[in-house]
DNA sequence: TTGTAGGCGTTATCAC
DNA sequence: GTGATAACGCCTACAA
């Protein structure tokens, strides 16, 4: 790293020292009664002229001095593969919400383009207190420096970090018997070709419960695509072109059930009643294309002002390895229906 | 802010004096020779060891430790509405892949609930070498604190601070020619009720053009909507129900005409033919809606990345406030097409 | 109750 | 060439 050939202090600020001197009292005075330490035992009138000055003269904490000293940046780095993606969009929003209101700064790092890794490395270069990571594999990551780091995972259940994570068991299950309540029997599977724990479970809870009620699809009805509106369509095409196709077909995200929705509207099937259509993830797009998407809803801003909540109590208070499910839950709308014959 | 109880050092990390001892010199030494600084004259032997011990050791430098003495954090602060907006969302990630491959941070804040005075403030107290303002006017936060600090605007021009932005007027622009073009005559406008300087100059464009082709359209023609799908869908019932309704609509922002696109299938108006519909900012989900939604691309994420490279050179080089304007052109699609009579 | 000394990890300026 | 020494802004002993 090079630094400019410019200073760029625009104002030098107001330090602790400043209000000292203006006050007339010794630094760590200031220190003292700024940082309303319990057993400081300041003079009432010392304590009230320092908080004056330092209030006239607009007197704020330097944090990266602060942070020095505290061995704690009170930062938080949050690694997601890209905000393209209005879930991961929406994880951000929850973490930064919690983040703010407690202090804590985030440091934003999108993986899709630039290295995890390196951005790893460089959270830990800034001392971030602690890393969440969501839609990233924790196994891919450099071990050696995620265990010496604080590390919440979101959707991805894991026994050496902790994590928080919606109902994905839960939401494979409620969609496969949400479509048998409707009569289905020719039920096809759509998922993402990347490994994510999240997918892995709704799929394997979706396949579950057709085992359960005695359905056991051909493997031409189960497809992998790529994670994007464009693998949904693709898959969808390919299901179509089945001797007998699916009646109804569950995506394991919502952008792949859209790239579907969009197939089976160009093929000129009915939504919803010739063809069942049923994503996942509920995101808000979802309202937006007609007829709207069924889904199963995960809580994301939830999930990433849990993340932060839980890294925060991991900070101060050592509490061991954690891992919260938060519940998911069918959002019927416009792209499921009863069976009905072509 | 209050300190935890309990540190939350996990592990100690190397330090320049650890090196220094390990490798039989003193700490100054290992600083000039990691800092490469190229007045630095070391033997060729010491500096070898010492970057050997150095690697080694794992050693990386304190970014905290660096930031004070340098007085400089290599961080930014971008401060965004929110993500939920597809525009934003983009904005950012361009911003972050620009920030990462220089080696700042991103420190990111959302103002959609916590007060963006107070962000600021979080911002300068971590010293943050610059601040990136998207869709939130510089006017309506303190100056004090915005002058103190080096500041690009993006789609906002400005006087005082740097700025970026796509060329809104030529957005506006563009968007009537193309109606007119169509032969439409009856046109009308949907613009966000907030007013943010891109939205206002996309308004005038478009009027301008209008003008200038002799059309004028009644007041009833221009509505104001929230700035969400539903304000979209709103105004757009709002046109339908007057007595000559407008053949052609220019939505101001993407999302609003997405809310126009839901209430015009609604009402079994077919987009394209029956009635032209236009966007402004070329989302994604432009194309999951159908027909797709036409619309004038705006090069967000090209946004993002210039701001953060304007900014970093002001930082550089204490360059003089600078204005950029980029090219926006139209994404002819579906709901825009030759007048027909219904 | 308050001031003095030392240190967090780093760089910069000087003597040596 | 190299090593003290001071500084960045702050905090925590400890001594006065």
């Amino acid at each position: 790293m090079r630094i400019g050939n410019v200073p760029i202090r625009i104002d030098a600020r107001v330090t602790v020292t400043d209000v000292a001197r203006q006050a007339g009292v010794s630094q760590p005075t200031v220190s003292l009664v700024l940082s309303n330490n319990p057993k400081a035992r300041v003079a009432k009138s010392t304590r009230a002229r320092v908080l004056q000055v330092a209030k006239e003269l607009g007197y704020r904490p330097n944090l990266l001095a602060l942070g020095l000293v505290h061995q704690r940046s009170f930062a938080l780095g949050l690694i997601v593969p890209g905000f393209a993606n209005p879930v991961y969009a929406n994880i951000v929003s929850g973490a930064e919400r919690v983040a703010a209101e407690t202090g804590y700064a985030v440091l934003l790092c999108e993986t899709e383009l630039v290295n995890a890794a390196h951005h790893l490395q460089a959270l830990i270069d800034r001392q971030v207190d602690g890393v969440i990571i969501a839609g990233l594999a924790a196994a891919t990551l450099p071990q050696e420096d995620l265990r010496r780091l604080n590390v919440v995972l979101i959707n991805q259940p894991s026994e050496t970090y902790s994590s928080v994570a919606g109902d994905s068991l839960a939401a494979g299950r409620i969609a496969a018997e949400h479509l048998l309540e409707l009569g289905h029997e020719q039920i096809a599977f759509i998922g993402p070709s990347t490994s994510l724990p999240a997918f892995r479970l709704r799929e394997r809870g979706f396949a579950q419960a057709l085992q359960a009620a005695g359905i056991a699809p051909p493997s031409d009805y189960w497809q992998r695509a790529d994670a994007s509106v464009d693998g949904g369509r693709k898959a969808l095409r390919a299901l179509l072109t089945l001797g007998t196709p699916p009646t109804a077909v569950f995506c394991a995200t919502d952008i792949i059930a859209l790239g579907a929705h969009k197939a089976a509207s160009k093929a000129g099937l009915k939504l919803g009643s010739e063809l069942s259509l049923l994503g996942c993830d509920d995101i808000e797009m979802n309202t937006l294309v007609s007829p709207e998407l069924t889904s199963i809803s995960v809580p994301q801003r939830e999930l990433g002002a849990l993340a932060v909540r839980q890294l925060i109590q991991q900070l101060d208070t050592s509490t061991e390895v954690s891992t919260h499910i938060l519940p998911v839950k069918l959002s019927k709308r416009g792209t499921t229906g009863r069976l009905r014959r072509r």
